[in-house]
DNA sequence: CGACGTATTGACTCGGCTCAAAACCTGTGG
DNA sequence: CCACAGGTTTTGAGCCGAGTCAATACGTCG
């Protein structure tokens, strides 16, 4: 599955990675170190639920699906990250065992962290910690936000706001912007079945006038995308907090 | 609304907290030094979202609720924590304003903490930090858990696990408990409205067979109760990581 | 006892799910 | 270049869980 070939360095990498820039150069040093990158191709599965968190993972480019199974054969898609993000970082803390599974869905190159030295530079290194706690902090944000969504969002405006949540900062007028992944992980990435995705999209798509060409899609009016979804959320857009995601 | 009669010293207190219980002394002598601590009452509001967050909290007792507001007029919950859970720690690090509204929803005693102090204290002392860290991983399991719950379980499951999170660990057989704060705020917090979890509540009463007899339940057949809730969740009781709610 | 807040019940609506079929893509090999 | 196979997406019909609104019951406190 993973590869090695043909990849650049690493530090070439860290830059563009908001996590990293906050460090000093020295503690990026010894995580270099400590680090390797890996490609993986999508269908890859990065590890299973209750496995030993031996590694911890950075995406430097890609998507990565992270997931849970219920008894009952359902699934319950609890993130899907990408570039700059962590894979794994509370098996730093709380537990030992990675808390869901994860596949990669679009190729992806991920920086490789061995938990036992990553859990050690914490330990030794305030900075890091401190990095780190900024990062954890950012997450338990995100995650309340989508606590709420969930709750208040019907499908066409988490459809909206997914949309939104992918337009660059400072974006005007007519944006064009191509989805991600394929529909039905978005679908699952917002709490529906792929079905409901289709016809949600479809009324979205009339009441504030997108332009829908496979995965492509181009807001027209952005005023009335915002209008229309940031009516059922206490955050209005540009909703900054969120921008990662 | 505060009030400062007749509460016991703060270290008293502190001891119970598991938050506090891996810190040494020291460190707990600082916070102590740093921090004063309050008598809240039912219906108080301890801060609005967008609030400069001066201070954060620790609950010693009671309930509070952490809800946001839309433009809709609707309201989501986020969270409702009692005994040992920090409220706004978020501020310490990603955000300089409270995320959400706080309001007291049972009588309740707080430990308060300045923000600035606290601050400087994670900055200075590493031991602090790495305690907070733990505290967030933490924070983030239980919050990716809740995301799983409002995805995959219905209304009689999200109750029936709200029940067994009740139960102290190792309990058997004919277990009673008392709801702790009323229902229509437990069915907010489970993401449902007051008549669903009244007839939710009825339904998992017949399935699984509950006395219910005001805010007092009984869970007659515990086996039961788990294998009709866990079969829509991915852990099983008893959940450690999600012993803290 | 009456009054107010909390909880339950009833009748109805509606959003999203299910299952199945059709349409659309994309890549492959003839 | 076309035909076909596989996957993905859309559409259709019907169902069911949860929301809504309004009325009733329950409890507790004055």
């Amino acid at each position: 599955m993973p590869n090695k070939k043909n990849l650049p360095p690493i530090d070439e990498h860290l830059q563009s990675i908001p996590f990293f820039t906050t460090l000093d150069a020295s503690v990026v040093q010894q995580l270099v170190k400590i680090s390797s990158q890996k490609a993986y191709h999508k269908g890859d599965l990065l590890f299973c639920r209750d496995d030993v968190a031996s590694h911890i993972y950075l995406v430097v480019d890609g998507w990565v699906k992270l997931f849970r199974e219920t008894l009952d054969g359902d699934e319950a898609v609890i993130d899907v990250v990408n570039k700059g993000q962590l894979i794994g970082e509370t098996c730093l803390f709380s537990e030992t065992n990675y808390p869901f599974d994860a596949e990669i869905i679009e190729d992806a190159t991920l920086i490789v962290l061995p938990t036992d030295k990553l859990r050690q530079l914490a330990n030794e290194n305030h900075a890091f910690s401190l990095a780190l706690l900024n990062l954890l902090a950012q997450n338990q944000t995100r995650h309340e936000h989508e606590i709420e969504h969930r709750n208040l969002q019907n499908a066409p405006q988490r459809i909206g706001c997914f949309l939104l949540r992918l337009c660059k900062q400072g974006q005007t007028a007519p944006i064009t912007l191509r989805l991600p992944y394929d529909k039905q992980l978005i679908a699952s990435r917002l709490g529906m079945k792929a079905e409901t995705f289709s016809r949600a999209l479809a009324k979205l798509r009339k009441e504030v006038n997108l332009t829908v060409e496979g995965s492509n899609v181009t807001i027209n009016d952005l005023d009335g995308l915002v209008s229309h979804v940031c009516a059922a959320c206490s955050s209005c857009f540009p909703c900054q907090d969120l921008s990662k995601q």
